[in-house]
DNA sequence: CGGTATCTTGACTGTTGTCAAGCCCCGTGG
DNA sequence: CCACGGGGCTTGACAACAGTCAAGATACCG
């Protein structure tokens, strides 16, 4: 509920001279290191030229700022940049169910397309930034553009395929199944990004992630417990070390490679 | 299993006289009367006539022919003409896990868009017919005709719109919950095809819509027993008469109309 | 340093899964 | 037309996993 934005503020503490996508909020799709994981990819330098005519750079947000509300009128998609991002839906009677998990590179708010409004809400679950993309714009320039055309295309794609595999793993009742995949899609999240696959910080609380599963938060609890004590991981609260990788792909029924 | 495909003999069995979309293959889309549900919708005639240049018209199939399998070469989507579809996606150990249910008017196969490769299988429930639409021929036209990539847009939102809703249905832990909510589903839909909201054919076994639902077939059928005996509905076999619409809906937790 | 949010752990309960038996409906073939 | 067979459905008994409630510990933020 806070409609406050701190990008000035953000970016008053950040050198320009960093030239690195997700410290620096002002730089453009052509220079930022996440364009092979975000929307430029199959574009060439001349079309990323134009994408980031119609793209809002370097916006800030702090721990629990809203990016979006739900029922809100649509007008844009956001590409992270830094942080992550929960969304999530609120029910009638005032609960709240966690719909995804959002990590630098992505696309938020596609679920707004359809109906001209927002299905879900989404908020910063660390200090992070991001890109707006008005979706007016992005159609305009997708009629121009057919590889971006193509692109987005696929990237909608992703999203339901994404939201169909947390369908089948979410149907499979398995709680620790659940949690493993979670892990290991964190994991394999990070790896694209350069990032440790073995040892990263868990962006949500228990209450989040059992949401997000379709658990109770104690049982998450009780499911880390015991894949430290069968040495699969190390958990210490957040932090998160995966010590037997292919134990935990075998738990989340993973057998191929990520 | 049967690639054999029944065009030629159910052409011949209907007269090309009934200008009716379901019961005629080789209609157009231009006269299909499912076109103010189906991809044509926000297109104006003479972009219907574009449309129909790619799109391959009126084949038919029966029970348990596929339409196209998991992981095979993605080439077109598929518009549900008559009949119903699930699809399903298969795991190493041979599970089945139903990913989808389809009626006419719908699109299948947009999870194969983002990786060329069909993400599930499809196969009719019933005898059905539908039509084929090339991806590439898609694509191709949607540069050239501005509504059509906005209708594909928003199509291809629903389906994210509609597969979130899944989940946060499968996570809501009570089978009768789950079950309600299908119904309801299917209910609309047939509303929307101007067919009876309150007395419908279940297009699915007890153990397809288990799967989907993330419950055993046994819980479905108790809780068919339980909601019949709460005189909410009726139930014989597949056939199915909502008797008290507003309690399926508050079981649902649906409090709005729809 | 204090207060709150988050997390862990325990005991008990309950819904759902599992296993098993039997019924019903429908299509097939005699 | 009827007998047969098989898939689909129902129902019951029991067990188990996860939910609920509760208390206490720990981490984090101001």
């Amino acid at each position: 509920m806070k409609p406050t934005s701190k990008a000035a503020i953000f970016a008053k503490e950040i050198p320009y001279a960093v030239r690195s996508c997700h410290t620096n909020p002002s730089i453009s799709c052509g220079e930022c290191r996440l364009g092979e994981l975000c929307l430029p990819i199959a574009l060439d330098a001349k079309e990323i030229l134009r994408l980031d005519e119609i793209v809002k750079q370097g916006r800030a947000l702090s721990k629990g700022d809203y990016l979006y509300h739900q029922d809100e009128e649509f007008k844009a998609i956001y590409a992270i940049r830094a942080g992550s991002f929960k969304t999530f839906k609120t029910s009638r009677d005032g609960t709240e169910q966690v719909t995804g998990l959002y990590l630098p590179g992505e696309i938020m708010g596609m679920d707004g397309i359809s109906s001209n409004r927002y299905g879900s809400s989404a908020i910063a679950l660390e200090t992070g930034s991001f890109c707006e993309i008005p979706f007016h714009l992005l159609e305009d320039l997708s009629t121009k553009i057919p590889s971006l055309q193509g692109r987005f295309f696929r990237l909608m794609g992703q999203e339901i395929v994404k939201d169909q595999q947390m369908l089948t793993l979410v149907s499979s009742n398995a709680a620790d199944e659940r949690v493993a995949a979670l892990l290991l899609s964190i994991s394999s999240r990070n790896h694209r990004r350069k990032l440790s696959p073995t040892h990263f910080r868990l962006p949500m609380t228990r209450a989040d992630i059992g949401s997000y599963l379709g658990v109770t938060l104690e049982t998450v609890s009780r499911v880390f417990g015991r894949l430290q004590k069968l040495a699969i991981v190390k958990v210490d609260n957040r932090e998160i070390e995966v010590i037997d990788m292919p134990a935990l792909k075998k738990i989340a029924k993973v057998h191929d490679g990520d």
